[in-house]
DNA sequence: CGTGAAAAACCGAACAA
DNA sequence: TTGTTCGGTTTTTCACG
């Protein structure tokens, strides 16, 4: 929220969105300014929130998890605030989910997976989602191509 | 792709995916070996691919872009591969674009965008997904509610 | 493969402008 | 707000177990 940043942060923000371990070193002399300064742009960025966090960004395959998807799931209409809730706390804390979207439109939520093989995608659907009250239906694609150009930070 | 990882390894890919810029001392000490030695497995997960790079994770909000929606998007059926990868390679080139999937099912592509306000979702559709004479069809979702617990690696 | 020690690079804070 | 200096920390390499 807040203030727009100005060009120095926006330039530090898309370096640092690149390589999350640039040294202030090299984030000055991309930018042209005293090392110190970068440090201390840098730093204000993170106690503002602009920067979340950092991030090891890991390769699912070499995880032993070489197949991704996306479920498109739906609620049953009488589904209320309290198991929505209780769908996405419980959804985000398995292992195999990458991301969780909770949406406004045709579906209610997508769910962004990484596993093992098409069987597994079958029992995560089956024993994570189907097997729920509050799911009314799920639509499952699998994952072909994934490009990703930022971390976005979590909210709600 | 290639062999499975040892335990150590796991935790450290666990740690570092939680926070990348964690120190190797840290990293040490929360495992139980000699700060050496965990330096040499980090740069061996990077050199071997598990860890594909480090990256700042952005609140879109205070970036001006507080508002994300999905994009489900179908192509003309006669689509062929060549026009499905000049709209990969051109729709993740637009700075609002926070992640493509690419998919098979329903939709053939969703894209994962940040932007200002529903106007300028609807621009977003209107100018680089509807203009495309390849693009049969849209549907687009707000997102309410965002998380994220990995960051995957691009792939192809 | 893991360790400890040594050298280089880097960070973070204090201060000056 | 930016630049400079400096002590402490971190990274990185390497010979050894």
């Amino acid at each position: 929220m807040s203030t727009e940043l100005d060009p120095i942060d926006e330039r530090i923000v898309a370096l640092l969105s690149a390589d999350g371990r640039m040294t202030n070193a090299a984030l000055a002399d991309a930018i042209g300014l005293a090392p110190s300064t970068v440090h201390t742009r840098v730093r204000a960025l993170v106690d503002r929130g602009v920067i979340t966090g950092f991030h090891a960004a890991l390769d699912q395959g070499a995880l032993g998890r070489g197949l991704q998807a996306v479920i498109g799931v739906t609620l049953r209409p009488g589904a209320r605030q309290e198991s929505i809730r209780a769908f996405t706390q419980e959804v985000r804390r398995i292992p195999e989910v990458i991301q969780v979207f909770f949406l406004g439109g045709a579906d209610d939520f997508l769910v962004h997976i990484a596993v093992e093989d098409s069987s597994a995608v079958r029992r995560f659907v089956v024993d994570h989602l189907s097997a729920r009250h509050s799911v009314a239906s799920t639509r499952t694609s699998l994952i072909f191509e994934y490009h990703r150009n930022a971390v976005a930070a979590d909210f709600d």
